[in-house]
DNA sequence: TTACAATTATTGTAGCTACAAATGTATGCA
DNA sequence: TGCATACATTTGTAGCTACAATAATTGTAA
């Protein structure tokens, strides 16, 4: 049936990819989730965001994305201040540790993402994204 | 970066179809890694399994595959049983509770894998999995 | 103004994961 | 036999997720 090997194979490749992504994170005492949440924060140019608008470039939840937060700034990687426009709101920002760090990453993440994908040309690498994106076009 | 694309698009298409896929399992009592260990022991056709064998058919971790299995046989659906030959081992099958359940579920995840993947024609999902497990062929 | 609804974020619960340490059993060898 | 080692599984810890309940603030309508 070729559409749970569709649906259980990228199933099954997304994790692995998340395990070896992770693995190569632990080194800098941040999890996969973490580092997004700081690459998105840094994506920010300084300008403060809340949870509302990290979450929606995450595809996760709020729930989570605060927990991610607070970890993050448990480490001092992130600030988190009372929006003083409206108080139900927090306003986030990646601190200079936090760039430090991500610019540490980089290169380790860049020469992990090359390997995890170099069985593939990139021709083969457009492809793929192509479908992939296809597929989750669905509602 | 094409490289970086293929590896988050296969990350977040796969969280996605694990988020629906559990949405879909939810009604039933179980997880979707549950769900998957039952049909690895369904597929066992009355032969007992050690959690070593379910594991290398799953890309999980043992130790997560004893939870797991706990789980499962807390809710009736699969046996547990110390293995008289080697008593390090443990015998694991499913109960006829566990075959009625996966009876009860494998339409309503069939249907949801159709439409999980109702974007793409049948070439298309072909492509797609050969793209994965060649990205997957690392080493 | 007060009461009710909507917004924004946090917290509780339970299940998932990896990694490492602990347990119990089997095996090989001096 | 006794003991080190290997094997098979379980358990502890910490981080991840969804979903639901809660709290706090803001908006709105009578």
């Amino acid at each position: 049936m070729i559409n749970r090997q569709a649906v259980v194979q990228t199933m099954q490749s997304g994790n692995i990819i998340t395990e070896q992504l992770n693995g190569t994170l632990i080194a800098f005492g941040i999890s996969i989730q973490q580092f997004n949440v700081l690459r998105i924060l840094r994506g920010r140019n300084g300008k403060v965001a809340n949870l509302e608008s990290i979450t929606s470039d995450m595809i996760h939840r709020m729930s989570n994305t605060s927990r991610l937060v607070n970890r993050l700034v448990e480490k001092g990687l992130c600030k988190r201040v009372i929006c003083q426009q409206n108080r139900r709101k927090v306003d986030i920002s990646i601190t200079d540790a936090g760039l430090d760090l991500l610019r540490q990453i980089d290169p380790v993440v860049e020469q992990k993402e090359a390997e995890l994908t170099q069985k593939l040309t990139k021709k083969e690498m457009s492809q793929l994204v192509s479908l992939l994106t296809k597929m989750k076009s669905n509602n």
